[in-house]
DNA sequence: CTACAATCGGAACGGTGGCCCCGCTTCAAC
DNA sequence: GTTGAAGCGGGGCCACCGTTCCGATTGTAG
């Protein structure tokens, strides 16, 4: 049942491939042409679809362990500080994520696999931070990321460094509990 | 230099066509097919190319006048009510809006004079809430742009009617004066 | 009614981009 | 070294879509 170990070489490009792929979605999102990922990692485009069946599966195979870190991040804070900090601690790490890589903005929107991982995260750091009395009771995990796409889909590329902050700032007051 | 006026024909066809691409429009938004928008018409797509020279001209045609009939709605807001209701009145029907029609948010995150049209509007009605101290001084229209993104793109066909309601209301206890 | 020009329809073109096929190369077990 | 299989490359296929072209059609001026 299990697959047997990849050839030296090929195990080679696949990291060469997944190298290019982080690059490239970073800087141009899920537009970026399939070949233009293989001729960045060296190889033919009949070697990515030998190591991913799709192109959007190498987009999640790279978005994924992405999230992963930012959930790993948001976990360890989770521990130290309290619910609340956690909570916008994340949020600020996201916008400036979504400032430098351009791909998270089309993980959020599309839906898929990924959408749902970045779903889960956000929805147990804003359950324990609704409980903490930090987070208004009456949004929900979908209510946040429809909040946040437009952070993400505007913030990338935008010369203003200052935008991040101000749209965060807003979220943050908005997401307070009511007066 | 005035066109000579069009044939009796080419004018109906006009209006069909500018029918169908809202009701296309509305339902898929800018990926809809310039051929079905000519099939719902009942014409052929070379007609629709007589009447608008590409199909970024047809789109900027029907959100236009979408977009100047909000306009006209909150400019008339405006003058009776305060600044601070007209402003959030407009986020509102906004809302309502995209709620309903796929379209705007395309409009709205595509540059372009569209674009700039409703940067225009919600400027001068954010201005006057901002004088009138109902919205935070420090957000600019293209932050108020960032926050509507998510909002238009997530509303559109969904289940939850009350979704577009909680996200409205962070956004505007978000945007109110800090305490 | 005639004739001309405006208009129409839809087949065809060109570009793009995801994906597959297959002859050749390279690895690694023996 | 030999050899069988895994892996590679990139040309090419196909689908989609915006746009254009042109022969057929239709409105309208005279």
């Amino acid at each position: 049942m299990a697959d047997p170990p990849l050839r030296a070489d090929a195990r080679r490009n696949r990291e060469r491939v997944l190298a290019a792929a982080r690059d490239a979605f970073a800087e141009s999102g899920m537009a970026v042409p399939l070949d233009e990922i293989a001729a960045r990692a060296g190889v033919g485009p009949g070697t990515v679809y030998r190591h991913f069946p799709t192109k959007d599966a190498l987009f999640t195979a790279v978005i994924t362990a992405r999230i992963e870190d930012l959930v790993a991040d948001a976990r360890a804070r989770t521990s130290a500080d309290d619910a609340g900090a956690a909570f916008f601690g994340f949020l600020a790490r996201l916008g400036a994520e979504g400032a430098a890589k351009r791909d998270l903005s089309d993980a959020i929107a599309v839906p898929g696999p990924v959408r749902d991982d970045l779903h889960a995260a956000l929805g147990a750091l804003l359950g324990r931070a609704q409980e903490a009395g930090a987070v208004r009771a009456d949004v929900s995990t979908t209510d946040l990321i429809a909040l946040l796409k437009g952070l993400l889909t505007t913030v990338h590329g935008s010369a203003d460094a200052t935008l991040v902050g101000r749209i965060l700032a807003v979220l943050v007051d908005g997401l307070r509990p009511p007066r």
